[in-house]
DNA sequence: CCACGATCCTGCTAGC
DNA sequence: TGCTAGCAGGATCGTG
C-alpha cells in the first residue's frame, strides 16, 4: 500500500516517538511477519536501542547498532501505530500482528493482509538491499539519470516507473497520476519518449510525490499516520481509482481502466494518446 | 530483453 | 438480503 510519501511520513513521525528507545520485548502472532524467523528476530532486537531511522524506496530501516538493522516493509495494507503508556492499547485494531514493546510506549505493526514484515538484517544484507534500489526521486534522481533510465529500456513506461531497481518509491497510485500529469500513455515504450516528454515526466514524478507528501499521503483504505489520522491525497487523485469519472482536463472524457503488468491502470484517452508523443 | 500469471493473505464491494 | 467473483497502495519468481 504505502508508497514513498506514505513511508516518508511514517518515518518522520516515528522519529519523534521511538528514537533512542530500548526494545524491551517482542510480541507476535504471525511467524511469517518476523524474519528470518520469530525466535532469531526476538533474540536479535531485545535489549537494543533504536539509534536511527532511515527510509529508502518503500523500506524503513531501524538501525540498532553497527551490525544490526531491522528492515520494515508495509506492503499493501501495513501500518505502524505508536501507543504511549497513557493512551492505552489500540484494542480496536484487530489487525495488530507484531508489537515492539519499548521502554516507553509500544510500536504496533497492524496489517490486515499480513504481507508486511520486519526483517533482521546484517550489514552486508543491508548493503545488498540498498544497492538493488534505484535513485530517490525527491532527493537524488537527476534529469540526466532519468533520461538514461528511460532511454535504455523498451519496457512500457509505467512498468519502468514501478520498477524499484530503476527508480525508488513509486507505486501504482503515483505512477498513474504522474503519467496523467505528463500526458503520457502508460503503455508507451520508455525509449520512445521524446526528450521533452521525458523532461515533463521527470517533473511530474517529483510534483506528484511532493504533493502527496504535503497532503499526508493517500488514505484510500488502510493507510494511516502513526497517530491513526488519515492523509488526504485520496481526495485529489487525478486518475487513480477514477475509472468512468470525468478527466480533470477534459470533462467530456471518461477515465479508462485496463490491466498493465497485472496492475490496475487509469488514463485519459484524450490527453494520454499512445500515438501522440 | 519483455510480457504475463501465480503467489503470499484478508477485506470490501459491485453485481446478480 | 445474501452470495460470489473480482479487485486491492507490493515484490518476487517462474514460464513462454
Amino acid at each position: 500500500m504505502p508508497e514513498l510519501p506514505e513511508v516518508e511520513i511514517i518515518k518522520r513521525q516515528l522519529e519523534d516517538k521511538i528514537l533512542q528507545k530500548k526494545i524491551a520485548d517482542v510480541w507476535w502472532d504471525r511467524d511469517r511477519m518476523l524474519r528470518p524467523g520469530p525466535a532469531t528476530f526476538q533474540r536479535g532486537v531485545v535489549g537494543k536501542v533504536i539509534q536511527a531511522l532511515d527510509r529508502r524506496a518503500k523500506y524503513l530501516f531501524l538501525r540498532l547498532d553497527e551490525r544490526v538493522v531491522v528492515e520494515a516493509h508495509l506492503k499493501m495494507s501495513g501500518r505502524f501505530f505508536f501507543v504511549d503508556r497513557e493512551h492505552k492499547g489500540d484494542g480496536k485494531d484487530k489487525y495488530v500482528h507484531v508489537r515492539l514493546k519499548l521502554e516507553e510506549g509500544e510500536l504496533f505493526l497492524s496489517d490486515p493482509r499480513t504481507f508486511g514484515y520486519l526483517s533482521l538484517l546484517t550489514t552486508s544484507q543491508l548493503q545488498q538491499r540498498l544497492q538493488a534500489i534505484g535513485p530517490e526521486p525527491l532527493t537524488d534522481l537527476t534529469l540526466q539519470q532519468f533520461r538514461e533510465i528511460v532511454g535504455s529500456s523498451g519496457r512500457k513506461i509505467k512498468e519502468l516507473l514501478l520498477d524499484q531497481r530503476k527508480i525508488a518509491g513509486i507505486g501504482n497510485i503515483y505512477a498513474n497520476d504522474a503519467l496523467w500529469l505528463a500526458r503520457i500513455h502508460p503503455s508507451l515504450p520508455a525509449n520512445q519518449l521524446s526528450s521533452s516528454a521525458t523532461t515533463t515526466l521527470h517533473s511530474a514524478v517529483v510534483e506528484v510525490l511532493s504533493e502527496a507528501l504535503r497532503k499526508g499521503g493517500s488514505s484510500q483504505q488502510w493507510y494511516r499516520h502513526v497517530d491513526g489520522k488519515k492523509g488526504s491525497y485520496q481526495h485529489f487523485f487525478k486518475v487513480y481509482a477514477r475509472a468512468g469519472a470525468a478527466c480533470l482536463r477534459h470533462p467530456g472524457q471518461k477515465i479508462q481502466y485496463f490491466k498493465l503488468g497485472g496492475r490496475g491502470t487509469f488514463y485519459c484517452p484524450q490527453c494520454q494518446d499512445l500515438y501522440d508523443f
